[in-house]
DNA sequence: ATAATTTTTTAATCTCACCTAAACAATAAC
DNA sequence: GTTATTGTTTAGGTGAGATTAAAAAATTAT
């Protein structure tokens, strides 16, 4: 007896998934944010999650996901990715506008087209936005190396590796800056008077970055060129 | 105000554009079968696309697509068969695998989004079946060339230019009996008896075809070989 | 500790798309 | 031209997933 999973439910699972790794428990509210809905619909979600043994849920309490959501909530991030490497890659969407569509596909395909997908896509480790794609078992190889563009000091090199928040104003911000995955920097300089940045690229043009795009800035250190 | 569409609504368009085509109206009945519902299911939804102005119902008799109706069939079809495209020729499925996935992808993607698929296809003009692939203008290149198998007579040359029915089993056969789209053969002989041929390939191999076989085959008529 | 506020749950309804069973048309048979 | 058959519609109901509004529990403030 095959246990079907409806797209309502699949985007239940991965909310939660998303908000537990964030704050331990997942609570209503928030859940209900997330999906727009009410809280009055995540309450009676949740019963039905945990009938299906894929939530604990503690009245008053939040939700955590069992072993079997979890499964069900990294495939469904996983595809969510690989069909955004798809838009970016193959259909030659820019960045900040997939995640609208990846949204609808996610929840398309059982795990053998998942893996042709992935194969077809030559297995990327990360989506366009940096964000690691969990493999076909639901291992992350979450790169501990990266840290956020607010955390660097004077003369450090790194490279964009991601962002940490993926709204579309933010994206085609970086973009205008001609900042993308991938490009290396150097701190020049940084002023705690409104916690700003001064960068330059590898051509040595400097760019001015505000705190709050630093903030959101995945990067990885590099060792010092010689 | 954006007119949206179901996923059951354009389900029932799909199969009432299909079905008008063959018999002029779709009548309650066959629409209900197609879509494995009931009659009642389909009389209420025939209701709701007759407010919605997509089909013209008249009672007892049946439905008729309006013009906007058939903009939006033709539209799912259009991307059904590209993304039929995309799973056997990226994906590499078989051609008797894709139509599962494809009844879900069709109701993906806007426009612009179909117009990339198409682009990265290569502008397929049909499907891995044979079947053309309407343009974005919602125009058919109905190949008027392409005769049922069960017309030809002997000593003609022809090549295998679709099927008319896609069910797994006959897409199955068809790879058992090493025929596929694109392949030329010759009419050696055909038996009244029981409806059978007599085909040979380019190699020279002769093989027996069934009078069920012949009937669902699509195929083109060539100029003789000298 | 009690009051005020926030969050969660319950209760009652809504919409969508479906179902079964019965009533009603249209078609075909005699 | 009644009668039988087939096809369609109505009527009433179900289930999933949502809503609003009110009740209950938890949290925060005084």
């Amino acid at each position: 007896m095959k246990n079907t999973v409806s797209i309502s439910q699949e985007n239940y699972l991965k909310v939660i998934f998303k908000l537990q790794n964030e704050h331990g428990i997942a609570s209503n509210q928030s859940i209900a944010e997330k999906l727009e809905a009410t809280p009055a619909a995540v309450t009676g979600m949740l019963r039905k999650l945990a009938s299906l043994e894929w939530v604990e849920h503690t009245a008053y309490q939040g939700a955590v996901l069992t072993a079997k959501g979890q499964r069900i909530a990294i495939s469904t991030i996983r595809k969510h990715r690989l069909w955004e490497v798809f838009l970016v890659d193959k259909l030659k969407f820019k960045w900040d506008a997939v995640h609208q569509w990846a949204e609808e596909l996610e929840h398309i395909g059982d795990a053998d087209f998942t893996e042709r997908l992935d194969a077809f896509l030559g297995c990327p480790a990360t989506d366009p936005h940096g964000d690691p794609i969990p493999d076909a078992n639901g291992d992350w190889t979450g790169n501990e190396r990266v840290i956020g563009a607010d955390k660097l000091s004077r003369e450090q090199i790194f490279t964009v590796r991601g962002v940490s928040n993926s709204a579309s104003d933010f994206l085609q911000h970086l973009d205008a800056l001609n900042i993308h995955l991938g490009k290396r920097f150097e701190v020049l300089d940084h002023f705690p008077f409104d916690g700003s940045w001064e960068w330059s690229d590898e051509n040595g043009e400097s760019l001015r970055i505000s705190r709050e795009v630093a903030g959101q800035l995945l990067v990885e250190l590099s060792k010092k060129e010689k």
